[in-house]
DNA sequence: CAGTGGTCTAGACCACGTG
DNA sequence: ACGTGGTCTAGACCACTGC
């Protein structure tokens, strides 16, 4: 690889970055796998190790390697620890996260998006989606509703599983290749309907966090799009600003 | 500088990092001064340009120097602007940031602090603390009203000024000194009550988002604790994870 | 012990912003 | 034109892991 190609002006790292990125996405590296040494990467495409040590370095960053020292770096493989870890906010008065099971899943496949879909999506009107919903709960008492709408071409035949698990984003990297790297949730505040009052064991009116969310893929595409109604008592959301 | 001091096992760079730190922290660098560029720093303790510049890159990466190619790095110098894109977290339904204002701000002085003041703020029971209030508003309406409790200690004569700007952060760092480079936001869904609906021009009972803040400075310890009652219209808290 | 990631060097050249 | 940060190299040694 030349300095400073032509028809690609960014630097030699990015470039083997970019390489390797495919290489992830595209499963050709599957998850949990050892990939080449440094000096390995290196040689294959002609730069010095320094160069594929910092093309390395941040997909490690974006946690998308994993590296260990003495043993070599391997593709990110998310349990459903790691997800509720790094994508559930929610934590107890103690400041302990939470972990909630789910119950009552409901998997169905609508034709069409509905305008909400399609825009929270950036769905074409003949995308099929795929709608869940669920109800979660903290020590077997409900306190969150929540929808989630997918694109049925990206996850084919996911409907119809009969073992939806509590943690999505791990099955999402393990069975159809798509890792969330980033989630955008939206709180307000709203009071709690007939229905959602119903489910949480609440009374009509009573204060509930609705998050609506949207994950993102590695090339910033949304991948899903959550609706969440929860009560949390002695318990909160959290977010970090830095 | 020797690789690996005896009384110092950590690598070359973290050490210059830690020094860079101390004069940042110090106010020997001021904020928006022109830092030596990577070959003085170099020079400077004796270590290779690289080195160097990898102590700084990371002290960038933290925010605390801003790098600018063809002219030099700086010490970041926090604008009231900057302060809201990085830790107001509020946006309206096109996406858009809302610039809220300040009304009705009252700083007062209480020699000791109340349990929860102690608790958030890791104070002990003899340490004043400043309390202010104020109300903010949109578009001339009120919709956050809140409360902060900061150390005295840390911000004398704060209180008895008659212009506490609407960001705080940003007047933190340009009169005191203190970087603030975290903040960890707990939010739950309360009911109105009577004062803070009366404020906020909303029926007792309509749900607000609270948010129990706390904000950190360079070395994590607590410098500002704010409680905010929040009424979103067409508006929502945005919370990024990655 | 061998092999990996992690640190460090000395020097070179490139790309950008200012004067 | 000059000085800055940004990239890149070739080679060296250190620190950790597992056999």
């Amino acid at each position: 690889m030349r300095a400073r190609d032509q028809d690609d002006a960014r630097p030699l790292y990015a470039r083997v970055r970019a390489r390797l990125l495919q290489r992830i996405r595209s499963g050709e590296w599957k998850p949990g796998q050892l990939i080449p040494n440094e000096f390995e990467i290196a040689a294959e495409f002609g730069v010095s190790q320094g160069t594929a040590r910092k093309a390395v370095s941040e997909l490690a960053a974006e946690q998308l390697l994993m590296r260990r020292q003495g043993l070599g770096t391997f593709v990110v493989a998310h349990t459903p620890a790691d997800v509720l870890f790094r994508f559930f906010n929610m934590f107890d008065k103690s400041g302990a996260p939470l972990v909630p099971d789910s119950r009552d899943v409901h998997a169905t496949v609508a034709p069409h998006p509905s305008d909400a879909e399609l825009a929270a999506l950036l769905l074409d009107g003949d995308s099929p989606v795929i709608r869940i919903t669920r109800t979660r709960t903290r020590h077997g008492r409900p306190f969150i509703v929540e929808a989630i709408a997918l694109p049925e071409r990206l996850f084919p035949g996911l409907a119809a599983r009969s073992d939806i698990p509590n943690t999505l984003y791990d099955l999402f990297q393990r069975s159809y290749g798509i890792i969330v790297v980033r989630t955008d949730d939206r709180l307000t505040a709203v009071a709690a309907a007939a229905d959602e009052a119903g489910t949480l064991g609440v009374a009509v009116g009573t204060p509930l966090i609705k998050i609506d969310r949207i994950a993102f893929t590695l090339d910033a595409q949304p991948i899903e799009w959550r609706v969440s109604f929860c009560h949390l008592e002695d318990a909160h959301y959290l977010s970090r600003s830095r």
